[in-house]
DNA sequence: AATGAATGAGTGTTCATTCAT
DNA sequence: TATGAATGAACACTCATTCAT
């Protein structure tokens, strides 16, 4: 059984852990890394991890949380001070493809996780939706986007800035030979490009559509969240 | 070193194996899965296994981009015989839901792939993107959409029926205990519901804007020209 | 149960597999050598092996018992025509080393059957050795050597042959750097240096004595009766 | 990855693992010995062995060089005290083959290092031969031995040691029924006869000539090492 | 709190051999 | 006579987890 930290020198060791599984996974996805690499990795003896996660999976699961804070967090960030709500958007957007620049193993963890943690996935995924129903139904209100249902748009958004993140930040440059995106060791400091970022808000733009203008004929039936 | 099967008998045990791959994969997800179960499912023995392929890899990369022939096929005969462009999108997407709802392992397969077999993944995505692309190069040349590069919103439009699919489709009901809908074995018969399917192409529809405009010239362009 | 040959394309089939397990024998060794390799080299069905032989040792055994053959000819006929004992002795080792530098599968197939067929290899150092004591002992007749027991003296120069024959025909240049003489691919051309011959024939000159005289009175017997 | 043990537990685990692993690879010869059995005689689960060691070769290689370590040090140990140069020389041959008595598997596993791990079997055997050339370079320097090279000579000396007792100590009585000699479990209690030592000595005496004498008329080319 | 030693079930893969055709 | 398909036991090696200290 696993137990919280109890000392000032344990929580520390708690930490330790988690720097060194998230390096671990990151560059090794989660079935190539090995608790004895992260404990390695940790300074710590095998068995101390086990003081601490009970099992390889608990860590990954912590992980994955923790990662989602960061994100978010890192979107909000972004988002803040901007002066409209595009702006704000495309500003999280910038900063979501940024994290994952700064953190290419954030990608192959979470994507990962679908097999090994799908409640971690899921509940990732969802809450990262959650911040933009929000974001949506706020613009709505303000009569700035169309009345389309925020749910199903958000899920959309979420679609457009993974697969934008994975095909400009992870793979990187279009022409590289194949395999050579996939290379784990890669930097991950590609950029998504100026104009690919452009046209991708070009794409959101229209999608959200203009209030009170075609495509928001369904005013009159006001969207659940669920079908 | 494989080979390929020289006799009928050697053809059809092949061809068993693949099946039994794709049934274990699926439902265990690579790294879960083992040759020796793939060989008890197909009913033959370890050995025979590495008579048709050379590794656990060999198959596994035949599988995706077998899947991949397989989603493409199922996408443009879903879309064939589609009066308009946009109905064609949708029949293409609704086609790529249905093969996913079929062939729930798909989803599994292509997104492990991520790790395990970083090209077979690109391939897959990029195959699919290229028929997107041309799809919207053709639209934008007949005065169908917007001029909004067709790359970009390529991409973009994979990402939303991947997200979209993986939320309607492989979760299903949102409101089913955490855990439920991450049962491998769960039937793949769910579909994306119809509203949802709506909103999507209501969005997508928005997004690639109309012809002769900017994709956001579209609040000056009144609705009368709506379709 | 394998048969013999009953028609010539039988034995050509035979023949086939007995040089193509030659060469992989020679090349890999026993254990990394495959039945499957050997058909593959040979040009037949892997079915076709068992049809002449019963077992992966069969042909080893045979093979081994070939090689003894071919030495020992190869040992005689470079002796035959020599003008004094000495002089044959010299001749057959030579002849001995240029088969080992010919066919250096040899060496390694014959040392590695220590482990896997003890009676073969005890059969192929025992039927050389008898030829040295027969010729030792019609040396002896004839007053060409000392009376050293021939049997102790044969196999003393078996090993002399057979270590001298590792150092200076398969190791090649004692200056190569480790394992570049290990190399089994390295090509068997390699000669016992003059020198090296000239001392190992004053080595064993001097071993065999003068006739009339332990081996140990040579001091005391001056050259001019040397042969 | 390997590691040193740590503690004393580990230590004395080390040592059980080494003593099972000669054991079996002396019963066996490398090939038939498997991890597992050497597990199973040092007592221990099949992945400590991996604590210790990287691979299976990777302990032959370490039981190889203890072998050397040991063999030599019998050598030496049995030449100590001799009151000639001569004297010494058998009493080491007289080790040489007790050695092999008590530790048949000393041969087998050294023999089949050729194919197994080409290097540490040349490294066994230059290293008991600069002991032979140190001993000549003493002896002809005193006067005691004729001015053969003394490379090739130590090479020789190798030789007759090893196929003298290959024959007599690990085949045993020359009229034991064929394959009785093989018998990897045949107790190693063997002895080279008194006659056979005493024939081998005259051998060597009479090859390694008196000074100044007939034999040694290429004092005026003194030998290097290396032809 | 911390550790390194120990475990054993499990993995992918090989290969001598058999057999139906 | 010849074959290629099929087999399954065996192998070296890994790793999440447990435990005595």
């Amino acid at each position: 059984m696993s137990a919280a930290p109890r000392t000032a020198r344990g929580e520390k060791t708690r930490r330790k852990l988690l720097e060194a599984a998230e390096h671990v996974f990151a560059a090794n996805g989660y079935h190539e890394a090995s608790v004895s690499r992260i404990t390695d990795v940790a300074g710590v003896g095998q068995g101390t991890y086990y003081l601490y996660f009970d099992s390889k999976l608990a860590i990954f699961n912590e992980l994955v949380e923790d990662l989602n804070h960061r994100v978010r967090q890192a979107m909000s960030e972004g988002a803040r001070g901007a002066s409209s709500r595009l702006e704000a958007e495309r500003a999280g957007f910038a900063a979501f493809f940024r994290f994952t620049a700064e953190h290419p193993g954030l990608y192959r963890v979470v994507r990962e996780a679908e097999q090994v943690s799908p409640d971690a996935l899921r509940l990732h995924y969802t809450r990262i939706v959650e911040g933009y129903i929000d974001g949506l139904r706020d613009a709505f209100d303000d009569g700035e986007i169309s009345d389309i249902d925020p749910t199903v748009a958000a899920w959309a958004l979420m679609g457009i800035g993974e697969m934008i993140g994975m095909r400009w930040v992870l793979w990187g440059d279009p022409d590289a030979a194949p395999g050579a995106g996939a290379d784990p060791t890669a930097s991950g400091t590609r950029e998504v490009p100026q104009h690919v970022l452009d046209e991708m808000m070009r794409f959101i733009e229209g999608a959200l559509g203009r209030p009170g203008t075609a495509g928001t004929r369904r005013a009159d039936a006001p969207q659940k969240e669920e079908s």
